[in-house]
DNA sequence: AATCCATATATCATGATGATATATGGATGG
DNA sequence: CCATCCATATATCATCATGATATATGGATT
């Protein structure tokens, strides 16, 4: 009674919540789902996925319906109770935490005076390489989702993470560009020993 | 014998080994130089550290030295090994992974018209403030790191990372005024039920 | 004198990742 | 026509990372 007793620290909880308060679906189904619009941010593997599922089920916060099929591959469709509601409401209403991010290739370059310069000239232009593409992706993308406006409330709302992500990986794309020039004017001894 | 036993998912141990590179310190002194240089894109807590820190001296990639005081408290300095810093350069010459972010504020800002608008808008402003102090901190350290490039090798690979914070914060106050304002002209009904 | 802060090491529960296991049905291709 | 591959679907596990907490001391502040 009162208040919740379920885990406050799992966000894997509020994406579940967030997208069956939407409509019900399978955890396959989230994984998709998460796939192509959240994971960018956010991403949630099975691992984490589905004991998650049966922890939110065993605290009536969604029920499983669809049940286990002989000859068939199981399917549980999961749906949002009204305790579940309240769960993603109050964590939307609270302060989001900081933000965390891990970025190998700037570990990697801090260290860099112990290797070549061609080596760390090669790891920018693999990061390069993975958001080059990706930048107009996302543009495309937010193009649409303008145009869609009207459509729905929660269009805005999308557009706004695109936005975000349209960004961020341009400012990705400005920092390779000036880092490898940088590397490539001042001619550095490179590291190795003989 | 042949190649190393050792950890190689641990991004912890090249952390330490990198530091350690440099000159040798106790676990403290790693927390404290890793506040200041690399926490940014890549925080390590003492609940990692330590840990790691035993396990990379049990394979022989560090080595203990300055033991238990009577009456003082504990302090253990660590220095790099040749095995060690063979793992380091090792792992410096292989591709860096993909990138990995968990922004919190952008899973609410997807889920959220089932909230306020305001709710939203104090999410987004939030968020701008945890930036631009930053923004202008790491600018003029990358001044100072301008100034002094020719006393170290390494101080310009310490400035591609600095360059690497300044343009993706810019680019996060950018989105936030443009949502800020996207959220401002769209009217929207708000998530709230009476 | 009491309180607070920096130094210093360490552990623990929880959360997240990535890989792997298992099983079925449909499509593709030699 | 059979084999291989891929999508569907659920699940577990070892490893890594986080954040909180515990413990102990000495110096500085109030």
């Amino acid at each position: 009674m009162g208040v919740c007793p379920v885990a406050i620290d799992n966000r894997t909880v509020y994406i579940i919540l967030g997208l069956l308060n939407h409509e019900p679906m399978s955890g396959y189904d989230m994984k998709k789902r998460i796939e192509v619009s959240i994971s960018q941010f956010w991403d949630v593997g099975f691992g984490q996925l589905y004991p998650t599922l049966k922890k939110l089920e065993a605290d009536g916060m969604i029920v499983r319906a669809g049940e286990h099929h002989p000859g068939r591959p199981d399917r549980y469709v999961y749906s949002i109770t009204d305790r579940g509601r309240q769960l993603l409401r109050r964590w939307l209403e609270e302060p989001a935490s900081k933000e965390y991010v891990r970025y190998e290739i700037l570990l990697k370059l801090f260290f860099g005076g112990l290797v070549g310069r061609e080596a760390n000239i090669a790891a920018i232009e693999a990061f390069r390489a993975r958001y080059s593409g990706a930048a107009d992706l996302l543009a495309a993308y937010g193009e649409e989702l303008r145009l869609a406006l009207g459509d729905s409330p929660d269009h805005l709302y999308y557009l706004l993470t695109v936005i975000f992500g349209e960004k961020v990986y341009k400012a990705y794309l400005e920092w390779a560009e000036e880092a490898l020039k940088l590397l490539q004017s001042h001619q550095s001894s490179g590291g190795d020993q003989p």
